[in-house]
Parts: structure tokens; sequence; C-alpha cells
DNA sequence: ATGTTCGACATAACACCGTTATATAACGGT
DNA sequence: ACCGTTATATAACGGTGTTATGTCGAACAT
């Protein structure tokens, strides 16, 4: 009787939670392994038998090594926003703008691999992200539009809108970023070379002065060495709504 | 005796030659599997099967799987290569620059798998092209590099080198369409809008006048259509030194 | 013309991958 | 205390690239 009615009310009845520990585990196993053997090394063998545990975990946690990867590509985003945070909004919008470029470079030379599960993820245990995922990196790219939109209503940027400029800096930063990852492409000096003209370049492009342009980017080049002390937290991930502790 | 001279002289004693045909099967089989079903169907027993031959064509061929994608890559190059060759000079080099970032867009638009494994072939199959392997890439790019010198000659351009302006073009374009071909990262229609402003605020970035450089880029837009009709030749591949007939 | 030889190809096995079926054990609600 | 549900372990399945082994055919030397 008494089940009848659970069962139609509601059908929560006694589940065994899983390990809360192993699940955090897992994941920063997961992103030690990325970062220090590649991508070859992420393997749900590999990842249980360093966890201690079988390869049934990463199923029971992540319904697959899709959700595994799916969590890198959130954690590689929070760590981009992490960077993104630490851009003061500062009396020239131009530099900020510029430091916003800086800052997503730096995070993917910090962390190339996990870039590369971000951006080239279609092709890692043939998994690519869902329209949903996706909104996360477009999340992350407010913050840019909001700092062009200030470059705009201080009169520095005159061409497009603040949506068109912020993926401008975006495509841009992100193909030199991709090719400079990719060995022997780019010769390391000439990716520095690229890059502080791509910056320059795009500030004039889109309506700033040139020699405003190149100050606002020689200054945001000062402001670099802030990101050397950005202190990333391995444990500050996206989903800390199921790690309420 | 003679035996002996032979072993001193010339080693090259009987051979038996690989069918001659089944290198360019192969390879021609590889890229119809890659451009129709994408990299999950780009497996050694799938290419053979196809063949009707067994997976030891691929290693008495290429020396396994690393080496048929690196011709998949002499493959994309080559394309990249055709299409480059169709832009003609003309009386506005800024134009012509113009259109070498649209051929490179259309050549990543139209075979989206092969550029894919040109540039994040990292992941496929656990391969990453050698040094030697990317100077095809930079071969390619002295097309572009030219194009960027007649500008600079013709008084267009005023800021940077030849070469460093040809790296600015590539980054940018290849980092848009990396965007553009990973699905739900940017709108079809917005990659369209981020694309011309990108190619427009690049030629005002090295120093173009804004109205003379929306004139190039708008023009060389008209003159786009011509790349649909190129033929791209699938035996004519980067290895034709050993398909002498 | 004939024998020899060496490599291309086929078959089957190996090691590894992600995934899943099954059994067991541990937890939470009644 | 019981019982159901679910996490976990073990082992297996289908798939991958690769390799060992054997066969056979084509090209050279005689």
């Amino acid at each position: 009787m008494s089940n009848i009615t659970a069962l139609c009310h509601t059908v929560k009845v006694s589940p065994r939670r899983s390990n809360p520990d192993t699940r955090p585990a897992l994941v920063d196993i997961a992103a030690r392994l990325l970062a220090t053997e590649g991508p070859q090394a992420l393997t749900a063998r590999r990842i249980a038998a360093e966890a201690g545990s079988s390869t049934m975990a990463v199923y029971t946690n992540f319904g697959g090594m899709s959700g595994l990867v799916r969590e890198m590509v959130y954690e590689g985003f929070a760590r981009l926003q992490t960077y993104f945070s630490h851009v003061e909004h500062t009396a020239d919008p131009v530099a900020d703008m510029a430091l916003f470029g800086r800052a997503y470079r730096h995070n993917a030379l910090t962390n190339p691999h996990l870039y590369a599960v971000m951006f080239g993820g279609a092709s890692l245990a043939g998994f690519s992200l869902g329209a949903e995922d996706r909104q996360y990196g477009r999340y992350t790219l407010t913050t840019v539009i909001e700092c062009a939109t200030r470059c705009l209503e201080a009169g520095r940027f005159t061409t497009g809108d603040a949506v068109l400029i912020a993926h401008q800096l975006w495509t841009a930063v992100h193909g030199l970023v991709t090719l400079e990852l990719g060995e022997y492409l780019i010769e390391p000096w000439n990716a520095e070379r690229i890059f502080e003209a791509q910056l320059a370049g795009l500030m004039v492009g889109v309506g700033d002065r040139l020699p405003a342009a190149a100050r606002s980017v020689s200054d945001s080049r000062d402001r670099l060495p802030e990101f050397q002390n950005v202190n990333i937290d391995p444990a500050a991930l996206l989903d800390q709504e199921d790690v309420p502790s």
C-alpha cells in the first residue's frame, strides 16, 4: 500500500550517495594528468588507477569520459574567467581591452592542454560539446563586450558595435594562440611580435587613433605581470552546486 | 662471389614494388571518408575494407595511420595552394590581399574536416606533425607575403613588414574559421559579420586608409565567386614524386 | 629461362581504449 | 531490523592502432 502511494507521490526512496570525495578527486587527477602528460594520458583506466578505484567511478560520477572532459572544459572557462576578473577598470578602457587579450593569451599559454580541450575538443574521445555547454564561452565573453562598450562610450572606438569588436578580439587572439600552441607552426619570438601587432592593429582597425592605441597597448603590457600572481584554485570548479561544504 | 660484389656495390637486388594503384586509392578513400563521415570514420580497418585489402596496406604504404593523416595534411595544403593560385594580381593589391583571406576561409569551409586535421591534428590518432611537415604551411604563406610586399610597395600599408602582416592575416582568419567550424561557438550569420569586420579592420590596422580599405575589401568580395568553379583535382596530391606517369 | 630473394599483402594476435553486464556491498528510509 | 536502491568492483565486449608470422609474387642475377 504505502509502496504504491510512495510510487505515485515521490519516487525518492533510498538512494545511496556516492562518496563526495571521489568526484572532485577524479577531476583533480584528470586535470593533473592532462597538464603533465597531455591528452593521451586522459584515459578512464589511468584516472581510475591513479584514484585507486575502478573505471566505474568515471561512469557513476560523470556518465562516461564525455562528462569528465566536459568538466575539464568548465574548469578551463573558469580559469579564463578568473584571469578576466583580475583586469581592473582604469581610465583607459582601450588598455583594459588590450589587457583582456593578454589575459586570454596568458591563460592559453599557461594551460595549453586545457585550452586544447576547450576548443579542439571535438577529437578527444570522440566528444564534442553541446549547445548549452557553449554558453559558458559566451558568458565569459560578456566581460569583454562590456569593456568594448566602455571603449565606444569613451569615443575611442568608432567602428562597429561592442559585440562585434569583442568577437574580433576573441577570434584574432584565439587564432594566434592556437597556431602558437601547435608546435613548429609559428616561431615563439614571431608569435610575440604577431600578438603585439595584432593587438595594436585591432584597436586601430576599430577606430582608435594610432598613437593612442599604441600607447594603450603598451600600457596594458605593463599590467600583465599581475597575472603571474593570480592564484588558480584547483578546487574552484564551476560545479560547486554539488560540493556544498 | 658475385653475391659479395653485389652486396658491396648496390644492395638493390629484387624488391617487389607495391601495387602503384593501392597507395593513391587509399589516400582517395581516406579523403572521401573524412569528408563524408568525419574523423571517426578514418580508421585503418574501415579504409582497408573500403579498399578491399587488409590493414597492412596502410602500414606498407604509409608506415601507419600517422603517415596517412600526414598525407591528408599535404592534400589539405595542396588544396589551399590551389585556391591561392587562383587569386590574380590586380591593380589593387589590398583587394588581392583581402581575397587571399577569402580564399583561405573558402577552403576551410569547403573542406572542414580536412582543415581540422591540418591544424587540430595533434588529437587525431595521437599524431602530430613534425617540423619538416610544417614547412608546407609556411610555403603556402609565401604567396600571401608577396602580396603584402606589393601592398607595402604601393604605399597602401605603412605599418609593419610583409611577413608580419601576412601572419596577422593568417592568425586572424584562422581564428575566425576555427571558431566558425566548431559548432555552437559562433552563429553563422555572426561569423560572416566578424569576418568582414576582421578583414577591413586588419587593412586599416596595418596602415591603409579606412575608405580605401573598405572599398578594396568590398571589391574582393565580388571576386569570391571565382573560387566556386575552382576544380580541385583529387589526384593532384603533393606526393607526385612517386606517381610519375 | 630459371632460380633466388625480398618485400607487399593477408591472417591473426596483442595491448589498449571506452563502455557495459553482472555481482556484491554499502547506504538511507521505513 | 529490514529492504530497496545505488555505488563500486570485476570481467567481458566491441573497437582502435599496431605487430608477429606466413605466403606469394615480381624483379633481378645467372
